[in-house]
DNA sequence: GCGAAACAATTGAGGTAGTCAAGTAGCCCA
DNA sequence: TGGGCTACTTGACTACCTCAATTGTTTCGC
């Protein structure tokens, strides 16, 4: 097989790792009484890292800021999170956890880890794919990130 | 590293491959004027294998039949695809692709080659990488599709 | 300082997507 | 032939998402 063959294959599989990874989600979040939107969000704050600002979260959902806002008030209205100022910035907005919002976190962790698709894999198998999905993954954020 | 940990790492990356995915999927679709569902469901359309009934269709999508059906509303409407009858069993409808919806397809491929995130990657690793998502992907799905 | 431009977030309108419940049509088997 | 099963469709309703317009805040030129 040639490079462009592999390569195709591989953006074939992309492409379809959509539908399966909000399927594997789906159960997950059914069970913690999330949808899928929102726990995508919730995912995306930070737990020990200094806090995002609204637009940059925006940013890595690829969506509109306002679609940011209605998601932060459902995960608000659940206790789950709560927006605050920025200190250094009154016009800015972050999305911080509440310790009922770290424990649902932990809940989607465990989930997903009892759903996971890796267990197919071999442990050097696991080590293997997860070097490689850190460099295409580090890869793309820099690139759109800037 | 142990293998728990890898695990775990690898499950975090996963639930956050989520947004990733759809944010290439939704510059490549953009191009081409289909929402993501509807590039889902056009991407699910078997090329030259015989055709899939709406219900497997649904199954794959992780979503109900009845989206299924408004969806393939929708592409019958660009015409990019039509329904039919299943030759054996009158209940069922499969969703066969166009030559417009083949076109559609192939430009869909090309956009999300050219970009997919895999260019960070070295020939070999992209080999790699190959294999070791068929191997996750055939297990999941024979998992979950018996 | 002061006003204009720039920026982050929000609100409201409108459309798409998704689920659930109920209905229709075709198959199968006694 | 009739009852039960299956696949799909329809209708009602909710959630999601985007675009355009608005509010509050910062920043920059003067």
């Amino acid at each position: 097989m040639n490079a462009q063959e592999t390569h195709a294959l591989l953006v074939d599989q992309l492409i379809g790792l959509g539908p399966l990874v909000t399927g594997i989600i789906k159960g997950v979040i059914d069970e913690v009484g999330l949808t899928e939107s929102q726990a995508n969000l919730l995912w995306l704050i930070p737990v020990d890292a200094s806090p995002v600002p609204l637009k940059q979260l925006a940013v890595r959902l690829h969506c509109d800021p306002s679609n940011v806002t209605l998601l932060s008030v459902k995960l608000e209205e659940r206790g789950l999170a709560r927006r605050a100022r920025h200190p250094d910035d009154g016009r800015v907005r972050t999305l911080v956890l509440t310790p009922a919002g770290r424990k649902i976190r932990r809940r989607l962790l465990t989930n997903a880890y009892a759903r996971s698709p890796f267990g197919a894999l071999s442990e050097k198998e696991q080590s293997q794919l997860h070097s490689l999905m850190t460099k295409v993954l580090s890869g793309y954020d820099a690139r759109r990130l800037g």
